[in-house]
DNA sequence: TAGATTGTTAATCGATTAACAATC
DNA sequence: TAGATTGTTAATCGATTAACAATC
């Protein structure tokens, strides 16, 4: 029952330092292409203009073992973030609402690794369907339902318009998916062990004019 | 000097406060909507799966008062929260690059509030100026420098590919612009005073990706 | 008045920062 | 060995939660 090679309880990760865990990896994706073999903490949070001591600790959190006086090598870092991080699996994901949100998203995912790999695209609107974003399909919306199904995806994300989102998460959670990624600003009500991840651009924005208004000093 | 109406050091408020606060602003224009007139922390709560404490004291930030016993007034709350965030005002921003993501935002400030207004995006790629997005124009990137000048914009949006961020991030201080909410993964570098949002999508997916392989229980 | 809810103050919890020993 | 850096343990800081008094 018990999964080996771990005989502790597994310390939490600190939600702040799962954040902060995919700029390192981005940072090193770049010192790597330099030809850097070996990275400090301090070096890294020197460019990242954060604390060494924490950079130290969340590194810590993936399982990786530094060199006192060296530092980390960096690919053996990388791989390291990559694993715990789970981005090195191919995460599977359905978007539904291809308009400007979903197409953004489809084509980031071409250029950028956002850790997780959508494979189809849904919509309602006969003008979106056929389309191919990013290099994905969009399909008609009811051909989701079996092919999460067939395909076994368990991640689902929405870029609907705020009225849909509701219903659009309850077919998700039909269809066997058990973490949602919502972009609306929607309060979404589901069973208790579907996981949703909301992001609200208007949280950004708001703390962006609150410190502009604000300054510190 | 000193600003009058507040006699007392104005009491920081925290960062996580600042992002729940837009989201009890999009609940309470629901709320508002079904003519509902008086709402408490408790219902707020509720709806929105939180602690009740927290809305109240979230809320308090705002400076509104409400009744023990009753509640809010949803016009008031309304109303408070608007101007606490600085969104009753029109803070006009420029958005550079007008790629999906670029152009995700422009259209989606049209049926959302962001709280800031896109009033121009700026592209160097010919097939992309011209456009209009979202009922906002695709300008020339040059036409930048005179534009913000004139217009006084103090905020940025840069929704380029990475490359390009660092460069477009000095030509906004150049053009006079304080504070940027940056959507590429680069790690800016820039004078202290100006004030960067960094908005990463990855570290979402990161979250709801260590959430879906690591159960709480 | 009684009940419900605000608002304030105290306690808890968790993350960040600091200190220092271990080690390459 | 000496210097630099990791890794661990302790101290601080800040946010959340709990308790309770004030009040409509």
């Amino acid at each position: 029952m018990a999964v080996s090679g771990k005989n502790k309880v597994q310390a939490q990760v600190p939600e702040p330092t799962l954040k902060r865990l995919p700029g390192y990896l981005y940072f090193l994706e770049r010192t790597r292409e330099e030809g850097i073999i070996n990275i400090s903490a301090p070096a890294i949070a020197k460019s990242l203009k954060c604390d060494s001591t924490q950079v130290v600790k969340d590194l810590a959190y993936t399982g990786i073992k530094g060199k006192p006086g060296v530092g980390y090598n960096t690919y053996e870092l990388i791989h390291s973030l990559e694993i715990f991080l789970g981005f090195n699996r191919i995460n599977e994901a359905f978007l539904v609402g291809a308009g400007n949100l979903g197409s953004a998203l489809m084509a980031y995912q071409e250029h950028q690794s956002l850790g997780l790999k959508i494979i189809a695209g849904f919509d309602i609107d006969e003008n979106k369907i056929g389309k191919t974003i990013g290099g994905i399909h969009v399909l008609e919306y009811n051909k989701m339902f079996s092919l999460a199904e067939r395909l076994n995806v368990k991640i689902g994300i929405i870029t609907t318009p705020d009225h849909a989102a509701q219903e659009v998460a309850e077919d998700m959670v039909n269809c066997g998916i058990k973490g949602i990624w919502n972009f609306s600003p929607a309060n979404l009500n589901l069973p208790e062990e579907i996981i949703v991840q909301r992001t609200s651009m208007s949280s950004y924005a708001a703390v962006l004019l609150h410190r502009l208004q604000n300054p510190t000093t």
